[in-house]
DNA sequence: TTTTGAGTTGTTCGA
DNA sequence: GTCGAACAACTCAAA
């Protein structure tokens, strides 16, 4: 029986796993995951990620290797060590990934070792989905109309493994306390996707919309660790929908915005793949002449939590804590930097990137450039989001500001999205707001048009 | 090639 | 308080 290495990176589960079904074919598998990026361990990962390959430490029952270092050179002398002639991978779409696999191939073909891509983090991998003309999309509802018609696979049957042991393996420091908002691993995140199904699945095209109610699958950072396949989750909804909606308990409008909201990362994958460049630039070039500003002082006053305006607060303080934030909160946060503080919106979303546990750099980027109006949604110019009146619309209660802004407690009701307003409202020290919405939204205006004038 | 219809998520103002 | 209109122009996709 010969050998083979499983090299794990944001693919950290053993069911529907293409590469390791490749993996394991014929062979005996040395299952491993490289922190690349903590060389010398000294600045630290993500608990949330070393949570997770100490969950998949312990589905291979103690053989998983986990190694801090440069990949090429571990993967090489593990290869040599235990007779593997190649190392599999689910391919990783980003360009870090790209030019990491490129980089690790070169080095390891000079051994004699080959490089073994099988799958990605898509249930269609980035590039597939085209025009018929052979071009990409830059539009989601035709991508999403083409990217159904194409399908995907089923789901992979778990292979039967036998795991290499006894291979030196670095220590792994295991964070003290599991957050309960994200309990890490494939076990943890299938039970989460079956508890979504039987409960807040139902409903799930409006209430995903109210950070109050916390009915989200919260699965975005299994999906990007790989803790679960989108492949799974599309499977289980399409037999949703072929038993009948009645019979679930679920409307087909809630399946399809489930399946919508999937289809969104792999659009942003895909116009990623395309443009490398969009991870940290304006995608649309005509916007990169806009007038910004380099303000400290607001910067970190909006990363703290401390902008006066309890919707924005709230959310940059629920990110702090739970390496997590609701969506339509995000999307308010991220409009109030851009359009109040007129900081360029890389500033925020490598902010995003840095805390946030589902930081996936081209949902990230792109989703900040729709903010931004800088990238694939020919968004009016006007629509700018008010950050109080977006606060009383999905928050009607308050009752997500108060979990996350203490000063505010003491106001009932929607009197906690305008503290300002109420006579005690900011007598627990809560801010004064750093700037006139108002005010910010004609600059922001007006600085659209002089890019108008600048583009003709 | 030209034309046509449409584009995740909004806000403000005035009747 | 509610409701409809106005807010630009452009790019994209498909016929």
């Amino acid at each position: 029986m010969k050998t083979t290495l499983m090299w794990f990176r944001r693919d950290l589960r053993l069911r529907d796993q293409p590469a390791l079904v490749a993996a394991a074919k014929g062979a005996n598998v040395l299952p491993v995951f490289v922190f690349a990026e903590h060389k010398s361990g000294l600045d630290s990962p993500k608990d949330r990620l070393v949570a997770s390959v100490a969950a998949l430490r312990e589905q291979t029952e103690g053989s998983l290797v986990v190694r801090f270092g440069d990949p090429a050179q571990i993967l090489n002398e593990l290869a040599i060590e235990v007779g593997a002639v190649e190392v599999h991978i689910s391919s990783d779409a980003t360009p870090n990934g790209r030019a990491e696999e490129r980089l690790v191939e070169e080095q390891l073909s000079t051994a004699g070792i080959a490089l073994v891509r099988t799958g990605s983090s898509y249930a269609v991998q980035p590039g597939r989905v085209t025009k018929s003309s052979g071009e990409p999309y830059r539009v989601f509802t035709p991508f999403l109309k083409a990217w159904r018609e194409f399908g995907w696979n089923a789901p992979f049957e778990q292979p039967s493994i036998t795991w290499v042991r006894g291979v030196h393996s670095d220590r792994l420091t295991e964070p003290d306390e599991q957050p309960d908002e994200q309990p890490a691993g494939e076990e943890a995140a299938i039970m989460r996707w079956h508890d979504f199904c039987n409960g807040d699945l139902a409903g799930y095209s409006t209430s995903r919309d109210r950070p109050d109610l916390n009915r989200t699958s919260r699965l975005s950072t299994a999906l990007n660790l790989g803790e679960i396949h989108p492949r799974t989750l599309l499977h289980d909804l399409a037999e949703f929908a072929e038993i009948g909606s009645e019979a679930a308990g679920i409307a087909r409008e809630d399946i399809d915005r489930y399946i919508a909201e999937l289809a969104w990362r792999e659009f942003y994958a895909d116009v990623l793949w395309h443009n490398p460049d969009s991870a940290w630039n304006d995608l649309r070039p005509q916007m990169r002449a806009m007038r910004h500003d380099e303000d400290a002082d607001a910067l970190e006053a909006w990363k703290s939590g401390a902008t006066g305006f309890p919707f924005v607060d709230a959310g940059m303080r629920q990110l702090q804590a739970e390496g997590w934030m609701h969506n339509r909160v995000r999307m308010v946060a991220a409009s109030f930097l851009v359009k109040d503080l007129h900081i360029w919106w890389p500033a925020g979303a490598k902010y995003f990137l840095e805390k946030l546990d589902d930081g996936d750099l081209a949902s990230n980027s792109h989703s900040w450039q729709w903010v931004a109006g800088t990238g694939t949604d020919a968004a009016p110019y006007f629509r700018i989001f008010n950050p109080v009146a977006q606060g009383i619309k999905f928050d009607p209660q308050g009752d997500y500001v108060r979990r996350w802004v203490p000063e505010l407690r003491h106001l009932p009701g929607a009197a906690a999205h305008e503290p300002w307003k109420h006579l005690a409202g900011l007598e627990h020290g809560y801010r004064q707001r750093i700037v006139d919405h108002g005010e910010e939204r004609l600059e922001a205006l007006e600085r659209l048009a002089e890019l108008k004038e600048a583009n003709l």
